[in-house]
DNA sequence: TTTTAATATTGCAATATTACGATAATAATT
DNA sequence: AATTATTATCGTAATATTGCAATATTAAAA
């Protein structure tokens, strides 16, 4: 015991899940939010800006990008890192569709 | 080590990874759902819907509830428990504004 | 081709999460 | 008062996450 029971629920719990997931650490907020700042960095740029070692902050990244939150295109021996925008738009739908059946409903 | 450096950001960057972090798992996302389909109920309901113990929802649960993400009120010896509306209001707003941002930039 | 720059990976220690059996707490019911 | 119903808490094992030093990888530059 103590793993996640995945199998137990439908592949969109866990896909909303996973994204969730790699949202729910404040680096990675701080990393989504400079990505926002200055549109599109490399590696070293967030390792400059965040108090974090450089293979943590590369772990976060990638974790990131697993999550399909952002995306990496090789630049040379540098990789430029930006959000992608249609996971965002996922967890936006994802969410205001929850608010909007919500507000149809009254709490205990 | 191993901690999260909390400290080192902001509040707000704090705050949405919390209520990230509490979304970040399929048994609670399956906990939301359940409560956007029948509006309000109690932690038995969520016992018999989800494959697992009492004890593992109940601490789902009390993690739902410390996000702010549900409410439950105490009606005799059971718990009513239902949706927090506002703080969907937050991510859904938080989501929003980085949507809107990625909208005017290009990526790499 | 050696050096430099930029990232990723490995390995490990510290900490956190997940899950559940056993048990406690609380309030209604008999 | 004893029983029942409902939920929370405790204790603990299994697993996952966080963070970083050391090292590997890759590609440009000298």
């Amino acid at each position: 015991m103590g793993a996640t029971k995945t199998e137990h629920f439908t592949d969109k719990q866990n896909q909303i899940a996973i994204i969730a997931k790699a949202l729910g650490h404040p680096a990675r907020i701080a990393i989504i939010e400079y990505l926002l700042k200055v549109n599109e960095c490399i590696c070293g740029d967030i390792v400059n800006e965040l108090p974090l070692a450089q293979p943590t902050v590369s772990q976060h990244l990638k974790e990131l990008k697993n999550a399909g939150l952002i995306k990496g295109n090789i630049e040379g021996n540098a990789i430029c890192y930006c959000i992608n925008e249609e996971t965002f738009d996922i967890l936006k739908g994802y969410f205001s569709n929850i608010i909007s059946v919500t507000k149809t409903q009254k709490c205990c």
